[in-house]
DNA sequence: GCCAACGTTGGC
DNA sequence: GCCAACGTTGGC
């Protein structure tokens, strides 16, 4: 039994930087999270997702922007160590190694969407009119996402 | 490339 | 603690 019901969530990436054909390319279709600077979303990650949630992996900045593929949250939380990396363009000097303020999780691609669903589609279906992605201005890069919401978009993703 | 929306920073 | 200035996001 698992500990509690499966979430849902969607998390962003620009598919210039990192798609979700290079998640699937990926060793063991598996990536770390890494470079979130928004607390809300850190505090997602790191207070609200477990091991085995489903992940819409959604491109933005693209043409055209949307869903790409399902995925999974692999690895719960744990600190993000590009934050402490001087080196990394993602580094945060005033996270405290011994208390970092960055956290991540691990997440592995499970299937491409056969259709992409674009943000287009996703603002066009009235099932999703609640849906964070599809609000006006809505800039967090990761978000709940209803059991409902996930069950809507993997149908017109065919699946 | 534009720019609206939003989050963060820092002076006071 | 307020809020103006600034930087970033991300659709278009």
């Amino acid at each position: 039994m698992p500990r509690r019901a499966t979430r849902y969530w969607l998390m962003k990436s620009e598919p210039d930087v990192f798609s979700f054909d290079d998640l699937m390319a990926a060793k063991g279709r598996r990536t770390m999270w890494d470079g979130v600077r928004n607390y809300q979303a850190r505090n997602f990650m790191r207070d609200d997702m477990a091991v085995g949630d489903g992940v819409l992996f959604y491109h933005s900045n693209a043409k055209p922007p949307g869903v790409a593929g399902f995925a999974e949250v692999v690895r719960e939380a744990y600190p993000d160590p590009t934050a402490l990396d001087p080196k990394d363009p993602h580094f945060d000097p005033k996270s405290d190694p011994e208390d970092p303020r960055w956290m991540l999780v691990d997440i592995a691609g499970v299937e491409s969407a056969p259709n992409l669903v674009s943000l287009e589609d996703l603002k066009a279906n009235p099932k999703l009119s609640e849906m964070a992605v599809v609000q006006r201005g809505s800039r967090l890069s990761v978000q709940p996402v209803t059991a409902d919401e996930w069950k809507v978009v993997r149908k017109m993703a065919g699946l």
